[in-house]
DNA sequence: CCGAATTAGTTGACGCGTCAAATAAGTTAG
DNA sequence: CTAACTTATTTGACGCGTCAACTAATTCGG
Protein backbone atom coordinates (compact mmCIF):
# COMPACT_ATOMS: atom_id res chain seq x y z
CA UNK A 1 0.00 0.00 0.00
CA UNK A 2 1.06 3.66 0.00
CA UNK A 3 4.06 4.97 1.87
CA UNK A 4 3.20 6.24 5.32
CA UNK A 5 3.07 10.33 4.56
CA UNK A 6 1.82 12.34 7.02
CA UNK A 7 -0.78 14.69 6.55
CA UNK A 8 0.08 18.42 4.49
CA UNK A 9 -1.04 21.12 6.79
CA UNK A 10 -3.84 21.60 4.79
CA UNK A 11 -5.17 18.03 5.95
CA UNK A 12 -4.01 18.27 8.93
CA UNK A 13 -6.60 21.03 9.69
CA UNK A 14 -8.93 19.11 8.46
CA UNK A 15 -8.21 16.81 10.58
CA UNK A 16 -7.63 17.96 13.57
CA UNK A 17 -11.12 19.91 13.01
CA UNK A 18 -12.98 16.70 12.10
CA UNK A 19 -11.45 14.88 15.03
CA UNK A 20 -12.95 17.41 17.35
CA UNK A 21 -16.44 17.19 15.88
CA UNK A 22 -16.03 13.25 16.43
CA UNK A 23 -15.78 13.74 19.74
CA UNK A 24 -17.64 16.61 21.13
CA UNK A 25 -20.93 15.71 18.79
CA UNK A 26 -21.94 12.65 19.83
CA UNK A 27 -21.61 13.49 23.21
CA UNK A 28 -23.79 16.69 23.15
CA UNK A 29 -26.31 14.48 21.48
CA UNK A 30 -25.63 12.20 24.52
CA UNK A 31 -26.15 14.64 27.27
CA UNK A 32 -29.16 15.95 25.56
CA UNK A 33 -31.13 12.80 25.57
CA UNK A 34 -29.63 11.67 28.75
CA UNK A 35 -30.84 14.62 30.34
CA UNK A 36 -34.16 15.56 29.11
CA UNK A 37 -34.99 11.40 28.38
CA UNK A 38 -33.11 9.89 30.63
CA UNK A 39 -32.27 7.59 27.63
CA UNK A 40 -28.95 7.04 25.99
CA UNK A 41 -28.68 7.15 22.18
CA UNK A 42 -28.50 3.09 21.66
CA UNK A 43 -31.24 3.04 24.39
CA UNK A 44 -33.44 5.71 22.11
CA UNK A 45 -32.55 3.68 18.56
CA UNK A 46 -33.68 0.94 20.19
CA UNK A 47 -36.68 2.37 20.65
CA UNK A 48 -37.07 3.48 17.40
CA UNK A 49 -36.31 0.21 15.76
CA UNK A 50 -39.19 -1.41 17.42
CA UNK A 51 -41.72 1.37 17.44
CA UNK A 52 -41.03 1.34 12.96
CA UNK A 53 -42.41 -2.19 12.90
CA UNK A 54 -45.79 -3.13 13.10
CA UNK A 55 -46.37 -5.28 15.98
CA UNK A 56 -43.85 -3.20 17.93
CA UNK A 57 -41.90 -6.58 18.35
CA UNK A 58 -38.60 -7.83 17.21
CA UNK A 59 -36.16 -10.81 18.47
CA UNK A 60 -33.34 -9.73 19.87
CA UNK A 61 -30.93 -10.46 17.52
CA UNK A 62 -32.39 -8.80 14.80
CA UNK A 63 -32.82 -5.63 17.59
CA UNK A 64 -28.99 -6.26 17.80
CA UNK A 65 -28.31 -5.83 14.45
CA UNK A 66 -30.86 -3.10 13.48
CA UNK A 67 -29.54 -0.66 16.02
CA UNK A 68 -25.91 -1.71 15.16
CA UNK A 69 -24.88 -3.05 18.42
CA UNK A 70 -23.50 -6.33 20.00
CA UNK A 71 -25.79 -9.06 21.22
CA UNK A 72 -24.48 -8.37 24.53
CA UNK A 73 -25.23 -5.06 24.52
CA UNK A 74 -28.18 -5.23 23.19
CA UNK A 75 -29.32 -7.72 26.55
CA UNK A 76 -27.83 -5.22 28.50
CA UNK A 77 -29.86 -2.54 26.71
CA UNK A 78 -33.18 -4.14 27.03
CA UNK A 79 -32.87 -5.52 30.30
CA UNK A 80 -32.59 -2.23 31.51
CA UNK A 81 -35.74 -0.74 29.05
CA UNK A 82 -37.33 -3.54 30.88
CA UNK A 83 -36.79 -2.50 34.04
CA UNK A 84 -38.20 1.04 33.13
CA UNK A 85 -40.92 -0.63 31.19
CA UNK A 86 -40.58 0.16 28.13
CA UNK A 87 -39.88 -3.17 27.07
CA UNK A 88 -41.33 -6.52 27.36
CA UNK A 89 -39.04 -9.81 26.55
CA UNK A 90 -40.66 -12.74 25.78
CA UNK A 91 -39.98 -16.54 24.48
CA UNK A 92 -40.33 -17.00 20.69
CA UNK A 93 -43.28 -19.66 20.04
CA UNK A 94 -41.15 -20.87 17.32
CA UNK A 95 -37.49 -21.06 18.34
CA UNK A 96 -36.76 -21.47 22.43
CA UNK A 97 -34.25 -20.16 21.84
CA UNK A 98 -34.74 -16.60 20.82
CA UNK A 99 -36.18 -13.99 22.74
CA UNK A 100 -38.87 -11.25 21.22
CA UNK A 101 -38.60 -8.01 22.77
CA UNK A 102 -41.42 -5.73 22.70
CA UNK A 103 -42.60 -1.91 23.10
CA UNK A 104 -45.12 -1.19 25.68
CA UNK A 105 -47.56 1.56 25.40
CA UNK A 106 -45.21 3.45 27.89
CA UNK A 107 -42.04 2.78 25.90
CA UNK A 108 -43.75 4.33 22.74
CA UNK A 109 -45.33 7.25 24.83
CA UNK A 110 -41.44 7.83 26.12
CA UNK A 111 -40.21 7.53 22.60
CA UNK A 112 -42.97 10.09 21.60
CA UNK A 113 -41.80 12.44 24.24
CA UNK A 114 -38.21 11.87 23.54
CA UNK A 115 -37.79 12.46 19.88
CA UNK A 116 -39.02 16.18 19.64
CA UNK A 117 -35.83 17.19 22.18
CA UNK A 118 -33.59 15.07 20.59
CA UNK A 119 -34.15 16.45 16.92
CA UNK A 120 -34.23 19.87 18.28
CA UNK A 121 -30.98 19.49 19.63
CA UNK A 122 -29.86 18.08 16.17
CA UNK A 123 -30.74 21.08 14.92
CA UNK A 124 -29.06 23.34 17.25
CA UNK A 125 -25.75 21.35 17.19
CA UNK A 126 -25.78 20.96 13.35
CA UNK A 127 -28.10 22.51 11.30
CA UNK A 128 -28.40 26.15 13.02
CA UNK A 129 -24.60 26.46 12.51
CA UNK A 130 -24.42 26.09 8.90
CA UNK A 131 -25.28 27.79 5.88
CA UNK A 132 -27.91 26.37 3.26
CA UNK A 133 -24.52 25.75 1.19
CA UNK A 134 -22.63 24.11 3.75
CA UNK A 135 -25.47 21.46 4.11
CA UNK A 136 -25.06 20.80 0.94
CA UNK A 137 -21.18 20.44 1.32
CA UNK A 138 -21.69 18.62 4.53
CA UNK A 139 -24.04 15.79 2.53
CA UNK A 140 -21.87 15.40 0.10
CA UNK A 141 -18.85 14.87 2.42
CA UNK A 142 -20.37 13.23 4.85
CA UNK A 143 -21.96 10.94 2.22
CA UNK A 144 -18.21 10.27 0.47
CA UNK A 145 -16.65 9.21 4.50
CA UNK A 146 -19.73 6.69 5.19
CA UNK A 147 -19.43 3.21 4.92
CA UNK A 148 -15.76 3.13 6.17
CA UNK A 149 -14.17 0.23 4.59
CA UNK A 150 -12.44 -1.48 7.49
CA UNK A 151 -10.53 -3.88 6.44
CA UNK A 152 -8.02 -2.98 9.08
CA UNK A 153 -10.29 -5.21 11.69
CA UNK A 154 -11.52 -7.90 9.14
CA UNK A 155 -10.95 -11.47 9.94
CA UNK A 156 -8.57 -12.57 12.51
CA UNK A 157 -7.95 -16.04 9.88
CA UNK A 158 -7.29 -19.26 12.18
CA UNK B 1 -37.48 28.50 21.89
CA UNK B 2 -39.89 27.43 19.18
CA UNK B 3 -38.62 24.46 17.73
CA UNK B 4 -39.43 22.95 14.33
CA UNK B 5 -41.09 19.95 14.40
CA UNK B 6 -38.95 17.84 12.16
CA UNK B 7 -35.94 18.87 9.53
CA UNK B 8 -36.77 19.22 6.16
CA UNK B 9 -35.76 16.15 3.48
CA UNK B 10 -32.34 18.18 2.85
CA UNK B 11 -30.98 18.77 6.48
CA UNK B 12 -32.82 14.67 7.02
CA UNK B 13 -30.22 13.57 3.74
CA UNK B 14 -27.37 15.64 5.67
CA UNK B 15 -28.10 14.06 9.11
CA UNK B 16 -28.65 10.86 7.85
CA UNK B 17 -25.22 10.50 6.37
CA UNK B 18 -23.38 12.73 9.15
CA UNK B 19 -24.77 10.28 11.69
CA UNK B 20 -23.37 7.25 10.05
CA UNK B 21 -19.97 9.25 9.89
CA UNK B 22 -20.28 9.81 13.55
CA UNK B 23 -21.38 6.15 14.02
CA UNK B 24 -18.65 4.44 11.82
CA UNK B 25 -15.76 6.38 11.49
CA UNK B 26 -14.18 6.88 15.03
CA UNK B 27 -15.27 2.94 15.38
CA UNK B 28 -12.99 2.56 12.05
CA UNK B 29 -9.96 4.29 13.66
CA UNK B 30 -10.16 3.74 17.53
CA UNK B 31 -10.10 -0.04 16.09
CA UNK B 32 -7.21 0.27 13.93
CA UNK B 33 -5.28 1.81 17.04
CA UNK B 34 -6.06 -0.29 19.46
CA UNK B 35 -5.10 -3.01 17.27
CA UNK B 36 -2.00 -2.06 16.05
CA UNK B 37 -0.61 0.44 19.47
CA UNK B 38 -3.22 -0.69 21.57
CA UNK B 39 -3.65 3.26 22.42
CA UNK B 40 -7.61 4.28 22.46
CA UNK B 41 -7.95 7.89 20.25
CA UNK B 42 -7.98 9.94 23.41
CA UNK B 43 -4.81 8.52 24.47
CA UNK B 44 -3.02 8.96 20.96
CA UNK B 45 -4.89 12.67 20.81
CA UNK B 46 -3.12 13.69 24.18
CA UNK B 47 0.24 12.04 23.14
CA UNK B 48 -0.44 14.33 19.85
CA UNK B 49 -1.24 17.41 21.67
CA UNK B 50 2.11 17.04 23.85
CA UNK B 51 4.12 16.29 20.69
CA UNK B 52 2.95 19.52 19.07
CA UNK B 53 4.47 21.50 21.50
CA UNK B 54 8.25 22.80 21.29
CA UNK B 55 8.46 21.93 25.02
CA UNK B 56 6.61 18.72 24.68
CA UNK B 57 4.66 19.71 27.53
CA UNK B 58 1.41 21.30 28.64
CA UNK B 59 -1.00 22.30 31.53
CA UNK B 60 -3.61 19.48 32.38
CA UNK B 61 -6.72 21.80 32.06
CA UNK B 62 -5.21 22.49 28.86
CA UNK B 63 -4.44 19.80 27.28
CA UNK B 64 -8.30 18.74 28.62
CA UNK B 65 -9.38 21.70 26.20
CA UNK B 66 -6.77 20.43 22.91
CA UNK B 67 -7.51 16.58 23.27
CA UNK B 68 -11.32 17.52 23.68
CA UNK B 69 -12.21 15.74 26.80
CA UNK B 70 -13.34 16.48 30.07
CA UNK B 71 -10.53 17.45 32.74
CA UNK B 72 -11.70 14.46 34.89
CA UNK B 73 -11.13 12.07 31.78
CA UNK B 74 -7.92 13.51 30.89
CA UNK B 75 -7.03 12.90 34.27
CA UNK B 76 -7.20 9.45 34.13
CA UNK B 77 -5.87 9.22 30.60
CA UNK B 78 -2.64 10.80 31.50
CA UNK B 79 -2.43 8.59 35.04
CA UNK B 80 -2.35 5.89 32.30
CA UNK B 81 -0.13 7.24 30.07
CA UNK B 82 1.89 7.91 32.93
CA UNK B 83 1.88 4.12 34.14
CA UNK B 84 2.95 3.43 30.97
CA UNK B 85 5.49 5.73 31.11
CA UNK B 86 4.89 7.93 27.79
CA UNK B 87 4.22 10.69 29.79
CA UNK B 88 5.45 12.33 33.26
CA UNK B 89 3.68 14.88 35.38
CA UNK B 90 5.01 17.72 37.49
CA UNK B 91 3.65 20.52 39.47
CA UNK B 92 3.69 23.86 37.40
CA UNK B 93 6.24 26.59 39.22
CA UNK B 94 4.88 29.33 38.70
CA UNK B 95 0.98 28.33 39.70
CA UNK B 96 1.54 25.26 42.61
CA UNK B 97 -2.37 24.30 41.33
CA UNK B 98 -1.25 23.59 38.27
CA UNK B 99 0.09 20.46 36.63
CA UNK B 100 2.51 20.19 33.53
CA UNK B 101 2.33 16.59 31.68
CA UNK B 102 5.21 16.15 29.62
CA UNK B 103 5.93 13.87 27.04
CA UNK B 104 8.81 11.26 27.66
CA UNK B 105 11.28 9.71 25.44
CA UNK B 106 9.53 7.10 25.12
CA UNK B 107 6.38 8.22 24.95
CA UNK B 108 7.71 10.51 22.16
CA UNK B 109 8.78 6.88 20.45
CA UNK B 110 5.39 5.01 21.33
CA UNK B 111 3.49 8.03 19.34
CA UNK B 112 6.37 7.62 16.36
CA UNK B 113 5.66 4.03 16.52
CA UNK B 114 1.95 4.56 16.29
CA UNK B 115 1.75 7.48 14.27
CA UNK B 116 2.14 6.07 10.62
CA UNK B 117 -0.55 3.32 10.70
CA UNK B 118 -3.04 6.04 11.95
CA UNK B 119 -1.83 8.44 9.66
CA UNK B 120 -2.60 5.73 6.56
CA UNK B 121 -5.84 4.98 8.19
CA UNK B 122 -6.85 8.53 8.88
CA UNK B 123 -5.61 9.34 4.85
CA UNK B 124 -7.83 5.39 3.53
CA UNK B 125 -10.82 6.48 5.50
CA UNK B 126 -11.02 10.23 5.14
CA UNK B 127 -8.79 11.93 2.58
CA UNK B 128 -7.98 9.62 -0.35
CA UNK B 129 -12.03 10.02 -0.48
CA UNK B 130 -12.47 13.31 -0.90
CA UNK B 131 -11.32 16.30 -3.25
CA UNK B 132 -9.04 18.79 -2.50
CA UNK B 133 -12.19 21.46 -2.50
CA UNK B 134 -13.61 18.84 -0.40
CA UNK B 135 -11.51 18.63 2.13
CA UNK B 136 -11.63 22.42 2.26
CA UNK B 137 -15.24 22.54 2.76
CA UNK B 138 -15.15 19.86 5.38
CA UNK B 139 -12.42 21.84 7.19
CA UNK B 140 -14.81 24.62 7.24
CA UNK B 141 -18.08 22.49 8.43
CA UNK B 142 -16.16 20.33 10.75
CA UNK B 143 -14.46 24.09 12.45
CA UNK B 144 -18.44 25.41 12.31
CA UNK B 145 -19.65 22.30 14.34
CA UNK B 146 -16.42 21.98 16.78
CA UNK B 147 -17.93 23.89 19.91
CA UNK B 148 -21.16 22.44 20.99
CA UNK B 149 -22.75 24.66 23.17
CA UNK B 150 -25.32 22.69 25.44
CA UNK B 151 -27.18 24.99 26.90
CA UNK B 152 -29.64 25.39 24.61
CA UNK B 153 -31.53 22.79 26.41
CA UNK B 154 -33.28 24.90 29.05
CA UNK B 155 -31.97 24.36 32.62
CA UNK B 156 -35.53 23.68 33.98
CA UNK B 157 -34.99 24.72 38.04
CA UNK B 158 -32.44 23.83 40.24
C1' DC C 1 -31.42 -41.84 19.27
C1' DC C 2 -26.79 -39.96 20.72
C1' DG C 3 -23.32 -36.50 20.62
C1' DA C 4 -20.82 -32.70 18.32
C1' DA C 5 -21.56 -28.33 16.28
C1' DT C 6 -24.28 -24.26 15.83
C1' DT C 7 -27.24 -20.57 17.25
C1' DA C 8 -29.63 -17.38 20.80
C1' DG C 9 -29.11 -14.97 24.55
C1' DT C 10 -27.30 -13.81 29.25
C1' DT C 11 -23.79 -12.82 32.66
C1' DG C 12 -19.27 -11.92 35.44
C1' DA C 13 -15.12 -9.53 35.45
C1' DC C 14 -12.93 -5.73 33.97
C1' DG C 15 -11.69 -1.09 32.17
C1' DC C 16 -13.20 3.37 31.10
C1' DG C 17 -15.90 7.85 31.42
C1' DT C 18 -19.02 10.64 34.23
C1' DC C 19 -20.76 13.11 38.06
C1' DA C 20 -20.16 15.15 42.20
C1' DA C 21 -17.34 15.76 46.11
C1' DA C 22 -12.83 16.54 47.76
C1' DT C 23 -8.24 18.75 47.98
C1' DA C 24 -5.51 22.52 47.47
C1' DA C 25 -3.71 26.82 45.95
C1' DG C 26 -4.36 31.22 44.27
C1' DT C 27 -7.41 35.68 44.51
C1' DT C 28 -10.32 39.24 46.24
C1' DA C 29 -12.74 42.37 49.55
C1' DG C 30 -13.15 44.07 53.97
C1' DC D 1 -5.01 39.17 57.89
C1' DT D 2 -8.72 36.30 56.78
C1' DA D 3 -13.01 34.64 55.11
C1' DA D 4 -15.12 33.78 50.88
C1' DC D 5 -14.42 32.88 46.02
C1' DT D 6 -12.45 30.97 42.10
C1' DT D 7 -9.39 27.90 39.67
C1' DA D 8 -6.80 23.38 38.90
C1' DT D 9 -6.80 18.76 39.43
C1' DT D 10 -7.84 14.31 41.41
C1' DT D 11 -10.75 10.66 43.13
C1' DG D 12 -14.78 7.53 44.73
C1' DA D 13 -18.91 5.63 43.37
C1' DC D 14 -21.45 4.27 39.74
C1' DG D 15 -23.19 2.87 35.15
C1' DC D 16 -22.17 1.11 30.76
C1' DG D 17 -19.84 -1.71 26.98
C1' DT D 18 -16.63 -5.44 25.97
C1' DC D 19 -14.72 -9.89 26.06
C1' DA D 20 -15.02 -14.43 27.12
C1' DA D 21 -17.40 -17.98 29.36
C1' DC D 22 -21.76 -19.95 30.10
C1' DT D 23 -26.72 -21.97 29.63
C1' DA D 24 -29.81 -23.79 26.71
C1' DA D 25 -32.17 -25.09 22.47
C1' DT D 26 -31.73 -26.64 17.72
C1' DT D 27 -29.53 -29.00 13.97
C1' DC D 28 -26.77 -32.31 11.78
C1' DG D 29 -24.15 -36.71 11.16
C1' DG D 30 -24.04 -41.28 11.96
Amino acid sequence: MAEPEWLTPVEHDAWMALAEVLFLLPAALESQLQRDADLAMADYMVLVMLSERDDHCMRMSELATSASTSQSRLSRIVARLEAAGYVTREMAPDDRRAVIATLTDSGLAKLVAAAPGHVAQVRRQVFDRLTPAQVLSLTEVARALAHPDDSASCELST
